[in-house]
DNA sequence: CGCTCAGTTGAATTCAATCAAGCTCTGTGG
DNA sequence: CCACAGAGCTTGATTGAATTCAACTGAGCG
């Protein structure tokens, strides 16, 4: 799969570009690798000098805590930049990793800011990106910091499967989450046992039906309902329901 | 005070300017007003046309949820521009009110954009700027998830206090905070009871007391220590310790 | 077959929320 | 000047949600 189209796809999804930006990325040089299930790409304390794009699978960002335990900040799916985040960023203040076997492209900062230079649009376009994980963030501090665990957990849910379909990533009401409870309790803020008595509470009220690395929509509604899901935040300029 | 000055300084606390990009900031228009403590400058579900600069005192970012509710997400000081983070987005999804009385500049977005196509330099800088704001976020995602109520409240005082020395609003070991009890709990995702007792505990501990809109750190390391703070993630070009 | 790893479940414990009452300012009006 | 009201803070008792601890299950694999 070719990274910069993947990557042209999904701006394309919240930013309108002309055909000659879109030449300009096509242009961009960049080298794909894969990266095995919880394999790092980037650590806390590096120099970024490349940034990656999702071409396939999935990657996260996380927080290492002094005492050794994590907590992923965010989860990318094909064509976002998990670590534009680091463009004008001296030192990485989080890591970057693989949930599941991934492949990642890697493009020079240097490439990408002369783009910028000579595409200003371009240039707003990843911007904009940037503004979009942010608001992730935000929405991400509002669930772990107010709702009870089955409603995180539903909130989490609604928002992978909402940005996997507006990607075209879903197969009827399933999409592939090659995750464990552990790092959804990671994620979350949530112990194991919790994790797993909230799957619980989902699965037996036929919300969502999360197992072995896929993810199924039962009731969109009811579940968007559970974790008071409200897509504005991604704001993607067409929803995908 | 001068509100485009204020925002050069804060400009000047993580990236390098020229004397042209400085020259070209101060041209922007801008008109400046006072808010009350706990005015809005601007609600969710608004489609914002101007940014917000903080001259003086200090803003806050929220979610409004369902119930009423609301989850402070970020604070902002002299030189912030609290709703950068709405540059390129079309309708607002969360809101910005002051924390005490506060004294606000506009700018429209329109002669934002003008000045980042034709200075670049200053468009990198007020996005890398988004981007330390996006890293508080993941900070903050990391503190509500994954500390104790005293720790939380000691790395919130220790980000507060350590970005206000940082733009030289502190005296001694005492800086401004003009917020409630009520609304230290909706940042920290806390009920009143238990910020008081962790309030009460780092008073008793002699790490920090916080009093009547001011705080006074009385042991930094201390305070740093029991939040896990490391301000590798406020991006500064100079430590103010 | 037995090992390990991931998920499941129950019981005990702990932390924070909730509930409820009192306190201490501050500003206001008699 | 004092009485009073109200908001914001403090504190204790109770409840409840989530953590911790521990035992168990089941799938996958050498």
């Amino acid at each position: 799969m070719d990274p910069l189209a993947v990557l042209i796809k999904k701006l394309k999804e919240h930013s309108s570009l002309s055909q000659e930006d879109l030449l300009e990325i096509r242009r961009l040089p960049c080298s794909v690798r894969e990266l095995d299930s919880h394999e790092d790409f980037i650590r806390q304390g590096d120099r970024p000098k490349v940034s990656a794009i999702v071409v396939e699978g999935m990657l996260a960002r996380y927080h290492l805590l002094p005492n050794g335990a994590r907590q992923y900040l965010s989860f990318h799916l094909a064509g976002d930049m998990p670590d534009s985040q680091c463009l004008f960023i001296e030192v990485m203040d989080h890591a970057v990793c693989a949930i599941g076997k991934a492949f990642v492209a890697s493009v020079p900062h240097r490439d990408l800011m002369k783009l910028f230079d000579s595409r200003p649009k371009v240039g707003a376009a990843i911007w904009r990106e940037t503004l979009i994980d942010a608001a992730i963030f935000r929405e991400a501090i509002t669930n772990n910091s107010a709702r009870s665990a089955p409603a995180r957990m539903a909130h989490l849910f609604c928002e992978l499967f909402y940005r996997s379909r507006a990607s075209g990533l879903t197969r009827d009401d399933t999409c592939i989450l090659p995750i464990g409870l552990n790092q959804l309790g990671e994620a979350l803020g949530l112990s194991l046992a919790t994790v797993n008595r909230a799957l619980a509470n989902l699965r037996d009220t036929d919300l969502a039906d999360f197992k072995s690395g896929s993810l199924t929509i039962r009731n969109w509604a009811g579940l968007a309902d559970c974790g008071e899901f409200n897509p504005r935040y991604l704001h993607l300029r067409r929803e995908p329901f």
